[in-house]
DNA sequence: TCAATATTGATAAGTCATTATCACTTTGTC
DNA sequence: GACAAAGTGATAATGACTTATCAATATTGA
């Protein structure tokens, strides 16, 4: 059975508290202000459950390892930072994209990213 | 000085042949037709080469290993089979998603993948 | 509180795509 | 054709990320 512990709460909370997608060692340090001493095994570990019991879902973005998010968010996009290297999550999309599906094809789904410098690395 | 070898006329033609973004497994299994032996090796230091020489990119797409298709096509994206995993080229593109970047941020380029099933896929 | 056991943390081990190594082969020049 | 050097192929090594192991610890129901 399932037990309540310090550190999968405190998982649970930072995907909850910040907004956007984190990568496991993103989450490990921000753990670290709240249990401190938490292990990144742990991270992992908590992670992949959340992501099985359907309250957190992985991003994955071309050639970086995958973040996580919490499930049950509206359709969003990402925008990811070549100076910082975060993700962030963005509003709004293009919307019907099937003029762009080859003939023959079936769509079901889509991803777009975008890249450049977010607000924080264009000031400093 | 570069020399002209059965193996990389063969990786090359194989790219050029090909209409979509192959892996470098791809790229072996493809040029094993044409040079029988090969080896993985060769495809990697070839692939390698002709990025660095600016005649072949790099497609990364989200949690996959990067596929290379031959430089200097014009802007396009690209759709994932969920099926056979190949990734084909598509053209169209919405255009301007500057509507989508958040206060503050810049965006420099964007990618779009399409996830689904390819017209081959459909019909098996 | 106590015992049973799920969970944790440190780290070893595993994965997997890519790269380095090195003896042998092929290419290009003389 | 002969030679020097780039290229090749088999495979070991690498590196980054993720998972398994296991003794120690914390949680929960009785």
């Amino acid at each position: 059975m399932e037990r309540s512990t310090r550190q999968r709460q405190a998982i649970r909370d930072v995907l909850s508290e910040m907004s956007r997608p984190l990568s496991p060692l993103e989450v490990h340090e921000a753990a670290l202000h709240k249990v401190p001493g938490i292990g990144i095994a742990t991270v992992y570990r908590t992670l992949k459950g959340l992501v099985e019991e359907g309250q957190a879902v992985p991003v994955e973005l071309p050639g970086e390892a995958a973040r996580y998010e919490l499930a049950g968010k509206k359709h969003h996009h990402h925008f990811h930072c070549r100076d910082c290297g975060k993700v962030f999550e963005i509003e709004g999309c293009p919307g019907d994209l099937s003029f762009m599906v080859p003939k023959g094809f079936r769509a079901e789904a889509h991803e777009i990213v975008l890249y450049g410098r977010c607000d924080a690395c264009i000031k400093a």
